[in-house]
DNA sequence: TGCCAGGCCGGGT
DNA sequence: ACCCGGCATGGC
């Protein structure tokens, strides 16, 4: 057994998963602050309500006082802290590139992957998450299912750190955005529906 | 009905 | 370089 062939066995169980869930750039880089650690329906509650208001755009959402963010995206809670990430964002993006998208992904996807891991509040996966679902650079993002997926699959130990995993990954992999795009969303699916962390359905496991 | 979900930060060792 | 408590809603 092996990465790549992991990722034929899932793609045939499962089929294409047609992520990310949003139709801009933004909208995916605000879903991937807004999921950190949380469940994805509250997320789209979120983001719905957002969209109601209106203001789901750079600009809109940056001259919205912090309060009346955080009460926009209280469904996904941790509503107060992801209302000062998402602005601690917006500020890089104005401070840094006048509040364009197209300027931001304009660069080295190294580059920008250390500056965006220095915004308050984006961390290893939600960086990788831009960079690979907004930006479309061929970056493997690593989430809490992978390590428990593949560790108890022993293509690596439970203990292994981001970095570790995610190498095992681009190591082992063609370097192709839309490869690692449907690789990690296909990890999800299985994830949701045979791996949480009760309740593990091991037995009946795809990959088994 | 407690426990968990597509993490990250700050403080401690 | 890790380890831990805190952050919070909605679903099962």
């Amino acid at each position: 057994m092996t990465i790549e062939f992991t990722y034929h066995k899932l793609y045939s169980r499962f089929g294409p998963q047609h992520w990310w869930p949003g139709d801009t750039s933004f909208e995916i880089i605000v879903g991937a602050i807004l999921t950190q650690n949380t469940n994805w329906g509250n997320v789209a509650r979120a983001i719905a309500n957002l969209k109601q208001a209106k203001v789901l755009t750079p600009k809109k959402l940056y001259s919205l006082p912090v309060s009346k963010l955080a009460a926009l995206i209280r469904p996904s809670g941790y509503y107060n802290i992801k209302a000062k990430r998402l602005r601690s964002f917006l500020g890089h993006l104005f401070n840094n590139y006048n509040g364009s998208l197209k300027k931001m992904f304009n660069r080295p996807a190294a580059e920008l992957r250390e500056e965006i891991l220095n915004v308050k509040g984006i961390g290893p996966e939600t960086a990788d998450s831009i960079l690979l679902y907004a930006g479309g650079f061929p970056v493997f993002v690593v989430d809490a299912y992978t390590k428990r997926i593949f560790s108890r699959h022993k293509f690596f130990s439970e203990k292994a750190g981001y970095h570790e995993v995610q190498k095992i990954f681009t190591d082992n992999l063609k370097k192709d955005a839309r490869l690692f795009n449907e690789y990690h969303a296909l990890i999800v699916r299985l994830g949701k529906d045979f791996c949480k962390k009760t309740n593990p359905r091991c037995d009946i496991c795809p990959l088994k």
